[in-house]
DNA sequence: AATCATCCCAACCGCACCAGA
DNA sequence: GTCTGGTGCGGTTGGGATGAT
């Protein structure tokens, strides 16, 4: 047979090929096929004519869904949501690689775990996805004074900030304090597992930044994997500031009921409670 | 009850890599 | 060296389920 032939033999046998959904019995076939040659030679599941799908798609198949001991149909657990953060932010989009990392759950889980909770982000920062540049945020050419928060006696009573977030575990007062590109920003001092420089835009608030990696908390508090999410603060928003624009700023009284919007933070642990530090 | 938006997941596609002929 | 088939991976899509209005 020539090449030619060879190739229209080929696409005759693709269309041929079924798709779609799998039916039980063809499950069943595959099944008993792996129990018999174990998870390899998919292509002779077609070449002996047991199932007109292409080796590929049994695959797929034995792999996302026939494979024992997966957790079809369970939701990622708040330890499992936080092991892709961290792996993603580690190895990128090696869903496979992150997959080995999860008992149970295969790289097209993570894939569409991770999509979606993009695309939730991006509901609720929509103009992060528009451009997730940081060069629209704007420069300043003068840095707040440091106010960066402290670990005191009395910070039972400056925790009043923790109702404006609902059930999300900022445990310490909003700080403005400056970063590294010379620009000011509000500090969440205590978030845990942010996503490493998320750009951040928040819709009807004056203000637009972007998450950093922070971790100054970190070693003093024994705390791994907590953080601060600093956001650099936008003109408009500092204009409307106080005459303290240098000094702390009551960051309370710029910020709605529903700021943050909650499922952002939906990945963050219970924080102990500030008496519990040291 | 109907419609719309969003979420979730299964499956497909294209590409890259590898081994054997 | 190169062609071919098999395999694995990441991206994307389509459709059903669910929730909100």
């Amino acid at each position: 047979m020539d090449g030619k032939r060879r190739m229209m033999a080929h696409d005759d046998e693709l269309r041929d090929m079924k798709k779609g959904p799998w039916k039980f019995e063809e499950d069943q076939v595959l099944i008993s096929h792996v129990k018999k040659y174990g998870p390899r030679d998919w292509s002779s599941i077609r070449s002996k004519g047991l199932l007109r799908r292409t080796g590929k798609s049994c695959r797929l198949r034995w792999v996302n869904k026939l494979r024992p001991h997966l957790k079809t149909g369970l939701k990622f657990s708040p330890e499992e949501e936080r092991t892709v953060i961290d792996l993603q932010a580690q190895f990128g989009n090696k869903w496979a690689k992150i997959a080995t990392h999860l008992a149970g759950r295969t790289d097209n889980d993570v894939k569409n775990f991770w999509s979606s909770r993009q695309k939730r982000l991006a509901r609720i920062l929509p103009s992060s996805t528009a451009s997730s540049s940081t060069s629209q945020i704007p420069t300043f050419d003068f840095l707040p004074s440091v106010k960066a928060p402290e670990l005191s006696q009395s910070r039972e009573e400056e925790f009043g900030a923790k109702s404006q977030f609902g059930e999300v575990a900022c445990t310490s007062p909003i700080s403005v304090v400056p970063v590294e590109q010379q620009q000011p920003c509000i500090s969440f001092p205590q978030f845990s597992l942010l996503q490493p420089d998320y750009p951040l835009l928040l819709e009807g608030h004056d203000f637009i930044g972007r998450f950093e990696a922070p971790s100054f908390l970190d070693d003093e508090l024994g705390h791994s994997a907590l953080g601060t999410a600093q956001v650099p603060i936008a003109p408009s928003f500092q204009a409307s500031g106080t005459s303290e624009s240098h000094s702390e700023m009551d960051i309370n009284s710029l910020i709605d009921d529903d700021f943050p919007p909650i499922d952002l933070f939906d990945v963050i642990e219970p924080l102990p409670s500030p008496s519990h530090w040291s």
